[in-house]
DNA sequence: GGCGGCGGTGATACACTGTAACACTCGCGC
DNA sequence: GCGCGAGTGTTACAGTGTATCACCGCCGCC
C-alpha cells in the first residue's frame, strides 16, 4: 500500500513508531502517556488516514469510553512532536514516516482507491516552491501539499482487471 | 492585499468576475441564477477567504434568510465551473483570479496577518511536482498546495513599526 | 390545454469536526 | 501537608458539511 523511495529513514511499522516516540519524548523530557501511546498506535497501525472520531471509537471499549476531545489533545501533542501529520483535505491523521530535517517540506500522496497515504519529500520541489514564493514576495511559515490520485499498486490492479 | 504577477489574465474585481461568470455559463449552456450570482459576488467582493456560513449570513436579510445548504450548492456549482476555489486549510472559499489552462496547478498564498489570499501558478513548480510524482509511481488527479505566511505588504508594515 | 420530467431552491434534520470550560487526579517539590 | 502544573474526563457547544423531502418554474411532448 505504501511506497517509500528515496528516504533516509523509513521506520514503517507501528512497533518502531512507538519505540521512536518513546525515546524522543524521553530525550525531550516529555510524557509519553498511555493515552498518547494508544492514539499513536491506532494511527500507526492503519495504513490509511484516521479521523479523530474513528480513533476515539477504536480506543473505546464497553465500560471505558475515550472522548474525541481527549484524542484531539493527544493528536495535538503528537503533531507538535512531529510524530503524526494532519491531512487537511481529509480531516484525518497519519503517522509520520520520516525523520524530518528541520524546515523540510513534505508532500502527501493520497490514493483515492485504497486510501493509503504516502509521504514524500523533494528537494527539487522545495527549491521550485522557494523560487515561486520569492517571486511573489511572500514569506512562508508553513505549507501543505497534498496530491490525490492513484498509487502505483492500485493503478496496476485497475489495468489488470 | 493581493499581488498578481506573471499572470495572463487578472480580472481582479467583482464586476469583471460576474461578467466573466455570466458569459462562461451562457457559453456552456448553464444557468447563472440569482443565487449563484449573489454567492459569487460575496466571494469576489471580499479580499479574504469566506466561509460558507459567512456567505449565508451575508446574503440573509431580515425576512429573507439564505440557508447554508443553498450556499454550498451554489459553491459546488461555482467550483465545478472553476470560478471559485476552496481553501482546504481554512474551510473557506475565494474567487478564482486566473483563467486556468486545463490541468494547470495552482498555489495559494495565504497571509496570516491580513487574511488575503493570492493565487499563483508556476510552471517551474509544476514540473518539479511532476518529477516527484513520477518517481513515486503516483498518478495525480487533483492537488492542493497552500502556503501560509506573510505577504509582502504585511511584512513591510511589520518592519516599519 | 394537460402532463411529466428536470434543474434549482427552501427547509428541516442530522452527521461530522473541532474547541471551551471546568473538575479531578496524580506526581513532585517545598 | 500543601501548592502547583500537566494530563485527563466530562459536558456543552460552535463550526462545517450532507441527506432528504417538498415545492416551484420551466420546457418539451402528447
Amino acid at each position: 500500500m505504501h511506497r517509500h523511495e528515496g528516504h533516509d529513514a523509513c521506520p514503517g511499522d507501528a512497533v518502531d513508531m512507538l519505540a521512536r516516540a518513546e525515546s524522543l519524548c524521553r530525550e525531550r523530557g516529555l510524557q509519553f502517556t498511555p493515552l498518547r501511546r494508544d492514539v499513536l498506535e491506532v494511527v500507526a497501525a492503519s495504513g490509511k488516514a484516521q479521523g479523530a472520531y474513528d480513533i476515539a471509537e477504536r480506543l473505546s471499549v464497553p465500560g471505558k469510553r475515550v472522548a474525541p476531545v481527549s484524542v484531539y489533545r493527544a493528536l495535538d501533542f503528537l503533531m507538535e512532536q512531529g510524530l503524526v501529520h494532519r491531512i487537511a483535505s481529509r480531516n484525518a491523521f497519519i503517522p509520520c514516516a520520516h525523520v524530518h530535517a528541520p524546515g523540510e517540506g513534505v508532500i502527501f500522496l493520497i490514493c483515492r482507491t485504497c486510501g493509503g497515504v504516502d509521504e514524500e519529500s523533494s528537494q527539487d520541489l522545495e527549491s521550485g516552491l522557494g523560487r515561486t514564493l520569492e517571486r511573489a514576495g511572500f514569506t512562508p511559515a508553513h505549507s501543505i501539499l497534498e496530491v490525490e490520485g492513484d498509487c502505483g499498486l492500485c493503478r496496476d490492479r485497475k489495468q489488470a482487471s
